[in-house]
DNA sequence: TTGTAGGCGTTATCAC
DNA sequence: GTGATAACGCCTACAA
């Protein structure tokens, strides 16, 4: 009963293959993995009867004799939908045509054992590789798990958080100093920043790019002027309530995200205040809100997605292009656009 | 060599249990699977075991036995950003605890033999079941592909598409009917309507319940009235220019989503016209943009992500729960939630 | 260059 | 109730 005769809807396997090529499993398996050491007519006689077949080599025995699932996972706790959105698309761009596919994981950074949920996941599945999103791609003992388990892993952040080929990253600093150095440029003097939560990378080196560009142009600014937003459309809109409360008030306010910044054009609005003729407004992440609200929002543009591309090109490249190792890039550079939410100050 | 003793950091099998626990690894196996027939005490005494041992049955290994995976797939080909994470949402919270994960995988609805495409996903990955989005979930011959090839499946949709264990729907048309006859009880008599894209079951429901209401109220209105969109921001704005082009324009105008809707501020704006003193707005979804322009939109919520949180139950309940078979319902009502972007219209 | 034997960790069959 | 034994479909090691 060794070779049995497929009959009925079930897909080929790797014997029918064998059996109807007249070689060993093993040699279909060779040609499959496309092992060097094989005769060029027998390889060419197993590909055809592959072909016929439309024979599929199973994922579900190969995980299970490899120990390694052909599964891309992101983990992600990030609380952006366009955000992880965009990120998926990378991913899922990167892995078009391929056997990879993509697993969804959000975890709850709340949670006092979230390493060891993720471990059990990444363990259990035993994923080929992991995309790790800001802001838990942060978090260095994630990485160092993944280290310990075995599991590739392609960081994503706003800062170079692990060498090169475990990493991608933007250069969030230097894009809001570009950002704030325009506002000045434009006559601004008086520029409120409403910052991301505490803990995230991209909150810090925000916030650093801004004070950078505020030192090189010698303004002093007080701390008044900063204030804490948490990247959600509400903590925009009490933190621009907060700046506008100053006297005087900021001409413009940065902000650290796209969401943040409409929540500041709504509290401009509810005061009545016409933007960018009484207050400029810049944000950043150039998600499609930006240029869907009125007046279209200048910011930052932040390529998240082709930074999520790369990542998951990193992951899976050795594997899908021989050996060859296209050197993926690991800083990708964010740009300001310019639109129409920002003018030159009133001159009160 | 048959019971070696497992050293080294992999994780334990059913063998170590069964080795530990003086048992047979059918034994184990009956015990993870709930098997009725089994003494108590063995049973416990097995439990124990793995307890201990932190034992977790390799998901790879029993995918392969079972010819079924523990995959939950979301199949989509829809281009709202918002729309997919809160699906994804919604699945992620049903399969959470669970040994359940979710593989997203979109498609291309234009590429000829996507069809095809499909039953290559389904089967290699012999996932346990699918969550078919709109719109590509309107499609009958996909929905028989899944029952060819043994996949469960449940289709999300406007309408009734299938019988209710394989399907959840909203009752678009009856909403929009309520949002249509809420903006005549508030005096308008010229209604637009921006519709969705051709081909779209949502686009024809929210079309007829339009229409539906405006038969009730003998109004009759020129086809000019209504405008073809497609769901984008930027259609909705086209959409509008050309309603508002009319002589005499509209006083109010329902998109079939918030995003189109959006365009429709944006246009209303371009034209110096204010919302909602010149023109009311409504819109379709409730996304989070909705309340975070201005003035606030007036939609209609669509509980998108507690019917995809259904649809996974409904694929994955028998399995969690034993056979009790919790009736997950298959319709969800949708409601009008009124914001700033209706008035009554100018008495001109 | 190719084939044989055995293992990956689970479930199914069918005796006892 | 429980346990050998054989799948499931692939890969690795070693032999030929």
């Amino acid at each position: 009963m060794a070779a049995k005769n497929r009959e009925g809807g079930s897909q080929p396997t790797i014997n029918d293959v064998a059996r109807i090529a007249g070689v060993s499993k093993k040699t279909v398996s060779r040609v499959i993995n496309g092992s060097p050491l094989l005769n060029e007519d027998t390889r060419k006689r197993v590909q055809e009867v592959i072909r016929e077949l439309g024979y599929v080599p199973n994922p579900q025995a190969r995980a299970l004799a490899l120990r390694r699932n052909f599964l891309i996972g992101l983990v992600h706790d990030n609380p952006n939908a366009q955000t992880v959105l965009k990120v998926q698309q990378g991913i899922l761009e990167a892995i078009r045509d391929t056997e990879f596919e993509l697993v969804v994981r959000p975890v709850d950074r709340g949670m006092v054992n979230m390493l060891d949920d993720i471990r059990q996941f990444l363990e259990r599945q035993r994923l080929f590789g992991v995309v790790l999103m800001p802001p838990i791609s942060e978090n260095d003992s994630l990485a160092e798990l993944c280290r310990q388990i075995g599991c590739r892993y392609v960081r994503m952040g706003s800062a170079e958080l692990d060498d090169p080929t475990n990493m991608v990253a933007s250069n969030d600093r230097e894009a809001v100093r570009d950002a704030i150095r325009y506002l000045i440029g434009e006559g601004h003097r008086r520029i409120g920043f409403v910052s991301g939560p505490h803990g995230f990378r991209s909150a810090l080196e925000r916030r650093l790019g801004f004070e950078e560009a505020l030192e090189e142009a010698d303004l002093k600014l007080p701390r008044s002027m900063v204030a804490d937003g948490n990247y959600t459309f509400e903590s925009g809109l009490l933190a621009a309530e907060r700046l506008l409360d100053l006297s005087p008030r900021p001409t413009a306010i940065f902000a650290s995200n796209d969401e943040m910044a409409t929540g500041v054009l709504q509290a401009a609005r509810r005061r009545g205040m016409d933007v960018p003729r009484d207050l400029s407004i810049v944000g950043f992440d150039d998600t499609p809100i930006a240029s869907h609200i009125w007046p279209p929002l200048t910011t930052v543009r932040w390529p998240i997605a082709t930074m999520a591309r790369s990542a998951a090109l990193k992951l899976t490249v050795s594997v899908t292009e021989g050996e060859q190792e296209v050197d993926e890039p690991s800083m990708f550079l964010s740009t300001l656009i310019r639109r129409g939410s920002v003018a030159a100050p009133p001159h009160n």
